[in-house]
DNA sequence: GTTCAGGTCCGAT
DNA sequence: ATCGGACCTGAA
């Protein structure tokens, strides 16, 4: 097990329940579980301390960057504080950290949520999992499965996914599957390129518009100056900001203001 | 029966 | 370029 200590800007209730991820649940005893990189984790926090059920040397190799535990959020929300709103939003998300999620797995569960509630959403992406992922270990017993493999889902027809009862969302998947199986859609130089482009190639994917593509940059590819606008955060731009409002005084983490301002939105009033 | 949910597609202007 | 209707599904 490692302990991280006078943890003052993590948060992993916030983290996990910020909306930009849809694996990580949480038991009664408030311990978190998930997998990423084919590999389970739990962990707890007490205060100012989290406790990763791991190695150290899992923890450095892995979760160190999983959780983006090197940057310095603190000095983040400062530059993002450019306005009353900005201030409570940023207060109220303290502890928040942009996850680095897969990449595939982050454009597959966002085509996924399009259109769709996150419950649905959440139950889409487990059945997926256990029906097409790789068993992965876990001290804590409960099965888990790894999120399946663009390869394996590129070999699969609409009615494989037929049991997930994810409607229209079936075709884009499977598409989204084949194009990165086959290099088409290379998602590991993806980040290199200019982020305009980026956008570009993700978005000639069947079922990937401006939001997916936005969401796939920012948790999947760790493009932290990508703003995806879902209804939630086109209602706070209209209340909250003015209408000739520069996005680029955010620059280049309109991507982590863009997860205050919607934790705020869409959380302030259930959760503190 | 109707509406709604972290949008996107497609055809009509 | 922009706009509106249709769209799988299941819970409320």
């Amino acid at each position: 097990m490692i302990e991280i200590t006078n943890n003052i800007d993590f948060d992993i209730r916030k983290t996990f329940e910020c909306g930009q991820c849809f694996r990580w649940n949480a038991d009664e005893n408030g311990v978190y579980t998930g997998v990423a990189f084919e590999r389970a984790l739990s962990l707890r926090q007490d205060g100012d301390t989290v406790s990763f059920f791991c190695s150290e040397s899992e923890f450095n190799k892995v979760w160190r960057s999983y959780f983006d535990l090197d940057r310095d959020y603190a000095k983040i929300r400062e530059q993002l504080c450019v306005s009353e709103f900005m201030k409570q939003a940023t207060a109220f998300g303290k502890g928040i950290r942009i996850l680095r999620q897969e990449p595939w797995e982050a454009l597959c569960s966002f085509i996924i949520s399009q259109n769709n509630n996150i419950p649905r959403i959440k139950s889409i992406i487990e059945k997926l999992c256990e029906m097409y992922g790789e068993p992965v270990q876990n001290p804590g017993g409960q099965s888990l499965y790894a999120f399946p493999s663009a390869d394996k889902l590129s070999a699969l027809t609409e009615s494989d996914l037929a049991s997930l009862r994810c409607g229209y969302r079936a075709r884009y998947i499977i598409n989204a599957a084949k194009a990165v199986s086959s290099g088409k859609l290379d998602l590991g130089t993806l980040s290199k390129l200019p982020p305009e482009s980026t956008r570009a190639e993700l978005k000639k994917l069947c079922g990937v518009g401006d939001k997916v593509a936005d969401c796939t940059m920012l948790f999947g590819l760790h493009l932290l100056d990508a703003f995806p606008v879902d209804v939630w955060m086109k209602k706070a731009l209209a209340q909250h900001f003015d209408a000739d409002f520069d996005l680029a005084v955010f620059s280049p983490y309109a991507g982590i203001a863009q997860q205050y301002i919607f934790n705020y939105v869409r959380n302030g009033a259930f959760m503190q």
